[in-house]
DNA sequence: AAGAACGTACAGAAAAAACTGAACGAAAAG
DNA sequence: CTTTTCGTTCAGTTTTTTCTGTACGTTCTT
């Protein structure tokens, strides 16, 4: 943090101010689906003035480096943190992705996709088998039959909306989105 | 779900495709910070041909009542199923919300708006504070000053950031979105 | 008015998730 | 080549979340 080289007062004016951010930004992660310390890390990380080593991470956090490098790790997988390589430190460093747009966007990349293009693969698979049990005998007793057909149409109606769901992630990606919202 | 009138063959048949679009749906719903055993009700009440009760979903999930009571309010604050009156029936009766597009969008106005602005919120204060520390003595010693600025500066970042991003929710709200991506 | 049916609050049990320290393997330094 | 440093794996512990049964208040029924 480099605080070191103000007077102790200062400090403790400074970190109070970050210390409200940070919970405020570490409390609402949850809908990124991070645990509420990860969240205080990426907080940290926010204010850090310099790239930080999972040393330093654990020293300010009060935790293990176990739990920073795991945490460090869902920050990566969900590019809110990038590695930082620097000649000289054989650690690695590690600092946030300070393009939250981005991070927005990369969130919907990794995680929404996935999500959308599972369940886009299974309910169509589960749409032909349906179909195939509705084709198979033509002489299906009439109960059956109209449960299939309902279930099929709600699916088809699931699908549609992944689909749009799938386009939306495209927008977002592609920085379409911005000439809808601009950022500024 | 009145599958009663259906052979058991037919039975079982249905019952291994919706439970493998059950499965995959409630599996993803962690997306809206929901558990898992919560998306299978959801996923029970999709594939249901009528509203359910909480006997009924209890029965269906052989689950508790008291389970099947939270699990359906979380989904009822999430606007994701919804409460439905049937004369004569005096136990409270559920459904899912079948517009996926709305329940999309409700996600985003209820939850997300709620953390942006209470970031917002957080972040104005702070940097009002810093302006405060910044302007009250202007013999600062430069370090802290320069940290003070920096803080100021990020922070101003992440307001415009989350400013978008209430632009972004209003437009999904309003439905403007669909301008951009249409459903079809 | 009394009894039955219903949904939920609550406290304890069970399950899941987060956290830690010790141990390990890889890679740089001596 | 040996030693040190670093990040991660893993097993065990702590903390948090989910789940259950009982008890309770409310609202219908009779």
């Amino acid at each position: 943090m480099s605080l070191d080289q103000l007077t102790p007062e200062q400090q403790a004016e400074l970190s109070k101010v970050r210390k409200r951010v940070i919970e405020a930004i570490g409390r609402n992660m949850d809908l990124y689906g991070i645990s509420l310390s990860t969240g205080h890390l990426y907080g940290l990380l926010f204010f850090a003035d310099k790239p930080m080593t999972l040393d330093e991470m654990g020293m300010e956090m009060k935790m293990s480096k176990t739990s920073m490098s795991t945490g460090v790790r869902t920050l990566l997988d969900m590019k809110m943190v990038n590695k930082v390589w620097e000649k000289g430190s054989r650690k690695d460093l590690y600092e946030v992705e300070y393009d939250w747009y981005q991070t927005f966007t990369d969130f919907f990349a990794i995680k929404w996709r996935k999500a959308v293009e599972s369940n886009i693969l299974v309910l169509r698979r589960a749409v032909e088998e349906i179909n195939k049990l509705l084709a198979l005998d033509s002489e299906l007793h009439e109960p059956f039959r109209g449960i299939l057909e309902e279930d099929r149409r709600k699916m088809g109606e699931a699908v549609k909306y992944y689909e749009w769901l799938d386009r939306l992630i495209d927008v977002m990606e592609s920085g379409e989105i911005y000439n809808l919202v601009p950022k500024e």
